[in-house]
RNA sequence: GCGCCCGUAGCUCAACCGGAUAGAGCAACGGCCUUCUAAGCCGUAGGUUACAGGUUCAAGUCCUGUCGGGCGCGCCA
């Protein structure tokens, strides 16, 4: 419908130009808004407003000149110039209940749409260290890597998912003490455990498990040095402590428990994110570029790449040119490379395997990281403007009024998968999605878990099995028809009717927009809005009346409703409940 | 100090390349259940879009400055 108008436009505009009316430089693009306020029509352009100046003409005289070359249309109602030159459309009411027969056509594929015409894309999301389980703020990142990719899926990309272990490199080193340290404290030898350690329980469960499976076999016993280094509570002893574990394990031990910390700590966080409906294409492992080479390969290509320079004893990358704050060091003065290192080899990975467009959804304390890998990446060659990033702020948990901390290595937060346990998988999502992911987002525990009217989840979700309700009861009366094809769409047109349809002739540009806009969000607004036009239609219409036209029409607008419902609700990964 | 993000109703937030009278939910107040689920609907009230300038037919949106908040500025990860 609105390319059909957008086309009487086109047509108009040229008349225009042929007669001098406009100057004839190239195409105007005509955009059509659905108008908020209700008196503006069903559409509504701002063309003329556009066109007044080089126009050279009054904007309310020059939209009338529009109107006048417009062509004969069916599908118009009438057409207006209103406030200060824009052209308001009125469609005939038949043709907004088109739209009906289209959902019902085209079932889950409607919305869908071809945008992203198979272009291939890679969301990296969450990579939480493998240290501990995810806490609350990974799982908005979760919530929103996951949500962009479905809708980018629904807007023609060919999506991936992936996610980035660091199962390497010192916090590697700090697990592994902890996990040994409680290991040994269980097999009864009496030691400190350091404050910086992991505190957390999973650790002396991490711990039984590998005294269950070893027994004694990795017990060394600690000197009075050791014991003292232990306890003294700076980095410096905590560093030593990890050189002394790791002469006393050996390379086979050290590898032993770190392997058992990161396999329960992987497995912990695959099963909580799967419970979240989030799955991944791929777990990329830090350290498999370090063990096939890709890491050294990575700084030679960027020695190769000239913008590199060694300063201090130090590799330093000249970022700068890349117009990054200042230098960075890629190999320190040790010979062992920064955590910056093996994530460009990743990055340049992610070039090497050919996607147009690859997506990191990073927390927003990383906002100054990443630029210098973004740097890295086009030193190497690579087109920095297929690399986009989107920042997730923290979520702020509230419970009763109060601020909730966090503290990994304090071992007091609250777990995703306690937050998922306390409020349901639905409203946890639902309420991750809803806020634009770079806005601070505060978490209402009491209210997300409230099962009450309060919740807006429940809102959208009762629509659906409103919906799936009334079918039950026409069912039972004998009162759906087999098939919608033939059903009378003239019969409708009441005035909460045509509200409806609109909403729905709507939900394929709110797609189109919240993947242009990597925007969940839009979505989660939209459903609200369809919800509530649900339940108003509901309270004011009765659907299974006497005349069987009109019955079998408004049974067809609901149940295209109840699917635009659970397309939405698939949008989001939240479940589309056929009764509550 | 420098950089990035943000400031909209009492609270939490929307507002589609700059468009018409800035919209929802919650909280408050008033109505609607012998009829398909009241986890619902309708109505009332609530605003100088932090502040001051600027750009233009038009600014919450763009530019400059001020104030306020968050984050970042390691040879940590």
């Amino acid at each position: 419908m609105k390319e059909s108008l957008q086309g009487l436009f086109a047509d108009a505009l040229t008349q225009l130009r042929n007669r001098g009316v406009l100057p004839a430089d190239g195409p105007v693009d005509v955009r059509f808004e659905q108008p908020r306020q209700k008196g503006h029509g069903d559409l509504s352009t701002n063309v003329a407003l556009a066109l007044a100046r080089p126009a050279g003409m009054a904007p309310r005289e020059l939209a009338q000149s529009i109107i006048d070359a417009l062509p004969d249309s069916p599908l118009i109602e009438k057409v207006e110039v209103a406030g200060p030159g824009f052209i308001n459309i009125f469609v005939v009411s038949d043709a907004q209940f088109e739209v009906v027969r289209r959902i019902l056509d085209e079932g889950e594929r409607f919305g869908r749409c071809e945008d992203g015409g198979g272009r291939r894309v890679l969301i990296e999301f969450v990579s939480a260290n493998p240290t501990g389980p995810l806490h609350v703020g990974h799982g908005r990142g979760a919530a929103y890597g996951d949500t962009l990719g479905r809708i980018l899926s629904a807007a023609g990309y060919q999506v991936e998912r992936e996610y980035y272990v660091n199962d390497s490199g010192r916090q590697m080193d700090i697990l592994t003490l902890s996990i040994w340290l409680r290991y040994l404290q269980s097999c009864g030898q009496g030691l400190p455990f350091p404050g910086q350690a992991y505190q957390g329980d999973y650790i002396t469960r991490i711990a039984e498990q590998l005294r269950a499976g070893h027994g004694e076999a990795l017990v060394r016993a600690p000197g009075a040095a050791q014991r003292e280094l232990l306890s003294a509570g700076d980095e410096a002893s905590l560093d030593a402590s990890i050189a002394w574990m790791r002469e006393a394990l050996g390379d086979t031990g050290y590898h032993t428990v770190l392997e058992a910390g990161r396999d329960f700590l992987l497995a912990d966080i695959r099963s909580d994110l799967e419970e979240f409906g989030v799955t991944f294409d791929r777990w990329f492992s830090e350290a498999s570029l370090h063990e096939s080479g890709a890491l050294d390969r990575t700084i030679e290509r960027l020695r190769e790449s000239g913008h590199t320079y060694e300063k201090d004893g130090a590799l330093w990358f000249r970022s700068t040119d890349f117009g990054d704050e200042k230098d960075r060091v890629v190999v320190r003065e040790s010979g062992t490379p920064t955590y910056f290192a093996p994530d460009i080899a990743y990055h340049l990975d992610k070039f090497d395997r050919g996607y147009d467009l690859m997506i990191d959804v990073l927390g927003a304390d990383h906002h100054g990281y990443f630029p210098r890998v973004k740097a890295a990446v086009e030193a190497c060659g690579g087109d920095g403007d297929r690399l986009h990033v989107e920042f997730v702020q923290f979520a702020v948990l509230y419970r009763g009024g109060r601020k909730v901390s966090m503290s990994t290595r304090s071992g007091e937060f609250v777990t995703l998968r306690e937050l998922r346990e306390e409020v349901g998988t639905d409203p946890a999502r639902f309420f991750y999605v809803q806020r634009k992911p770079d806005q601070h987002l505060d978490f209402d525990l009491d209210l997300a878990k409230s099962q009450s009217n309060d919740n807006p989840v429940y809102y959208v979700q009762y629509a659906h099995a409103r919906i799936c309700s009334v079918f039950d009861q026409a069912r039972e009366r004998g009162m759906v028809p087999d098939r919608f094809d033939d059903v009378d769409l003239s019969r409708l047109g009441e005035e909460h009717e045509q509200d409806l349809a609109k909403l729905l002739i709507r939900y394929p540009e709110v797609v189109a927009a919240a993947a242009a806009g990597y925007d969940p969000h839009l979505v989660v607004f939209y459903l609200r809005e369809l919800a509530n036009g649900l339940h108003t239609y509901y309270n004011a219409h009765r659907f299974l009346e006497s005349d069987a036209d009109r019955r079998n029409a408004r049974l067809a607008l609901i149940h295209a409703t109840r699917q635009v419902l659970s397309n939405g609700l698939g949008l989001i990964g939240v479940s589309a409940p056929t009764s509550m």
